[in-house]
DNA sequence: CTAATAGTGTCTATTAGACAGTATGTT
DNA sequence: AACATACTGTCTAATAGACACTATTAG
């Protein structure tokens, strides 16, 4: 028919399939510090995660992840860059593809297929003021057999929501999530959630990402915490230390007048 | 704006936008036997991929894997499935989401994004015959530091490419992965390839997914073997029996005619 | 008997888990 | 001194690696 790859390309009509729209939601984790109220504590950690609140329909009035719609002259990673940089005004932070979500239904304006992303920072580091319509939640969950329930904080506002899990023939990880039970997040959103939090657990215990999370420098203790608040756990001290010595790097500073005996801070030591 | 969910829906354009396309591609990986030329010795094992050589531009003549345009009534794992059935008339079989490429370039007749696919079989459960235009080649790779050899072979072509991989910060594991030579592979499809490797080689050490690509019955040599040519390296016998003794059962047949001591044939035990 | 693979016993090295102890700051 | 956390020593349990050994068939 054609005689050449110029030739076909000339003659290729782009518009003559229905019209299927690519997005990227980004799941944004953190860990955040909160007071105690007894000056000798140390601090406790929760993980968090950044939700926008919709001021259109659909979904109008909910919460989501920050996303947007892919550029047909932007590159797939940059979509996700993009909407980090409008939302938090921060560029050149740790992103990895978590999964494309594409089930029919997922947005009643059209057929939407998702590229959800995972974002990991430290929010200390965030010079700029959220947008208006924009919160941090601390997020706890409690995982059982067969489903999680995952609750969701501001401070002002709760929102929980329940996946179900379904665990996958001839594997020993591969589960199916489902949504059971989801009050005020848009979208499927809460797999994305879920998602994310999943990979996190698991790149933690093989990878160096958590220091994506830290400051330049760091107690052990609270690196400790970070673990184990994403792990939903605790560890012991010994073990825990001898995991990350060959990660870390002992500097000539301390962090003191927390009523206590001053912890060493360390520094990430690159291979 | 609008008063409801329902007026915003009926007011809204999706061809407002340009065109961006969804496709489905798919890593089919299978292990194949070898005869070898003493009755003796056992059959030299193989991973294989099933490819297809392209009849139509772009990339006319070249092998690919095999894919599709997502159809806009068509669920996201739906795509994959269908396909598979197309090309190997099987269904119900492991598959497995990768990841999503995007790059701008990576198809000339328009903005195409594909989100791609892995599935294992066992290939001699294979009841059709090939397309005509379908298959199975062998492969193999050599892995260094920084780069990937991987070689195709069918028995009568050759395909070679090389993947340049470069550490991302803060990882152990993170990868960017780049095509640095390919003679004869359309598309990205590489960076398909030896993505799915890649998770391949991982996945085999945690989770059950190598007797997807097991027979219901098999000997523990020979899936040893399997897991042999996926992790590219020799295991020690002892060690690798008390690693999947948990996972399998013995029954009470066996495999003989071969010149030595005959095997003990097991079956996958589900937890 | 021989070649070839099947399958086991056991020693050693490495790593993870547990617990108890010592150290050192603030009020 | 009391409290709270920082940090370490060491015993034990579990797991992985290495090697040598025995077992069993077809020809």
């Amino acid at each position: 028919m054609y005689k050449s790859e110029e030739e076909f390309l000339k003659n290729y009509n782009p518009k003559a399939y229905d019209p299927i729209s690519l997005t990227c939601d980004i799941l944004i984790v953190s860990v955040s510090d909160e007071a105690q109220e007894n000056y000798r504590k140390s601090s406790k950690k929760h993980m968090s995660i950044l939700l926008v609140k919709r001021d259109t329909y659909p979904f109008k009035d909910k919460w989501c992840l920050p996303g947007g719609f892919l550029k047909v002259n932007e590159e797939l990673e940059e979509c996700p860059k993009r909407i980090l940089k409008e939302e938090t005004n921060i560029q050149n932070i740790y992103l990895e593809q978590l999964y494309t979500f594409g089930s029919i239904k997922r947005d009643p304006r059209m057929r939407v297929v998702s590229t959800s992303y995972i974002a990991l920072i430290d929010k200390n580091r965030l010079k700029d003021k959220l947008k208006e319509n924009a919160s941090w939640f601390n997020i706890t969950y409690f995982e059982e057999e067969k489903e999680v329930l995952v609750i969701l904080d501001n401070g002002v506002e709760q929102l929980k929501f329940k996946i179900k899990k379904t665990l996958k023939e001839m594997t020993t990880d591969r589960y199916k999530f489902d949504i059971k039970e989801n009050d005020s997040i848009a979208f499927d959103h809460p797999l994305v959630i879920w998602s994310g939090i999943e990979r996190l657990k698991n790149k933690i215990n093989y990878t160096d990402i958590v220091f994506n999370m830290m400051p330049e420098l760091f107690a052990l203790g609270d690196l400790q915490q970070v673990y184990e608040v994403i792990l939903n756990k605790k560890l012991l001290d010994p073990a825990f230390r001898r995991i990350i010595a060959g990660k870390v790097e002992k500097t000539d500073k301390v962090k003191t007048g927390l009523g206590h005996r001053p912890s060493a801070l360390f520094k990430y030591k690159k291979k």
